[in-house]
DNA sequence: ATCAATGCAAAGAATTTGCACCGTC
DNA sequence: GACGGTGCAAATTCTTTGCATTGAT
C-alpha cells in the first residue's frame, strides 16, 4: 500500500484500497461496503464513504458517473481507458483509444487549459443486444 | 415545443422544456425548479423530477453528471459537444471536436457496439486558475 | 367524459455529521 | 498520551411515490 500522504493508515484504510486495486473499477459505496464486511464485520457504511473522500483527495481513486445509476469508484494507476454502457443489457465495457491523447492536446491547445483527466463515455447497444430486440437480458 | 409523441402537453412540461433549451445546458433539478417556480408559482418539484424524467424517457434531454455535483440536464438536438470543468474555479466550457467522431467508429469496430452516444469529460484549471495557485476564485 | 398529469405530503435512497470510544503514531 | 479515525444513530439531501384533484384531449 502506497502512503496515504500524512494520514494514518488503518486496517480499513488499507482494506478499502486493496479492494478497490483488485476489483478493476465499478464498484459503488455500498457494493464496496459489502465486499470490505466479509473480512472487517465491524466496518460502518459511514467509514466507507468517509475513506472514498479521502481517496479521492488524495487522487487515490476517481469517481464515475454511470447513466441512472450511483457513483463508481475506481483505483488509478492503471492505464487510461474508458467506457461504454449497453443500454440493453448494462454491461461496462473498458476500452483505449489512442485518439483520446490526441484530443486532450486539441482541446487544451484551443482553451489554454491545463488539462488533468479526460474521460470517454459511450452507449448503445452490444452485439447480443441489437439482435435481441435490443432488451435481450433486461 | 415539438410534439411529445403522444404524451400530453402541459403548461408545466412547455415550460420546463422552454427553461432547458433557454438555459444551454448544465441545470440541475433545483435549478430548474426554482427558474420554473418564477413562471408558475404553484408548480411542484415532484413534477420537475417527472418531467425530467419524461424528457429523458423521449430523448428529448441528456443527463450530464459533472464531478461533485448532481445531475444537470440539457436539451438535445444542438450541435454535439463535451465538456471541460476547471477544477479551480468549477466552471464548464463545452466544446467540440472532430475527433470524437473517429473514435466512435473506432470504437464501434472494435467491440461490435452499435453507439448511440458518445461524451467526453475532461478536467482541469483554466488559464486563470493556473496562474492564481490553482484556487483563484474559490 | 376519460384518463393522464399535477400538487402535496410522506416515503425512500444515498450520503453526511455529531459524538463517545478506540487505535495509530 | 494525543489526536485522528471509527462505529453508531440521527440528520441531510436528493429523488420517488400514493392519492385525491385538476386539466388536456
Amino acid at each position: 500500500m502506497r502512503d496515504l500522504k500524512g494520514q494514518r493508515i488503518t486496517n480499513q484504510r488499507r482494506l478499502l484500497l486493496d479492494l478497490l486495486h483488485r476489483s478493476e473499477g465499478h464498484l459503488d459505496a455500498d457494493e464496496l461496503y459489502r465486499l470490505a464486511k466479509e473480512k472487517e464485520a465491524r466496518l460502518s457504511l459511514s467509514t466507507v464513504y468517509r475513506t472514498l473522500r479521502l481517496f479521492k483527495e488524495l487522487g487515490l481513486i476517481e469517481e464515475r458517473h454511470f447513466a441512472e445509476e450511483h457513483h463508481h469508484y475506481e483505483a488509478k494507476g492503471e492505464a487510461e481507458h474508458h467506457h461504454l454502457v449497453c443500454l440493453g443489457c448494462g454491461k461496462v465495457i473498458d476500452f483505449e483509444s489512442p485518439l483520446t491523447r490526441k484530443m486532450r492536446e486539441d482541446v487544451s491547445k484551443q482553451t489554454g487549459f491545463e488539462i488533468l483527466d479526460a474521460e470517454v463515455h459511450m452507449e448503445g447497444y452490444c452485439g447480443r443486444c441489437q439482435m435481441g430486440g435490443e432488451d435481450s437480458s433486461r
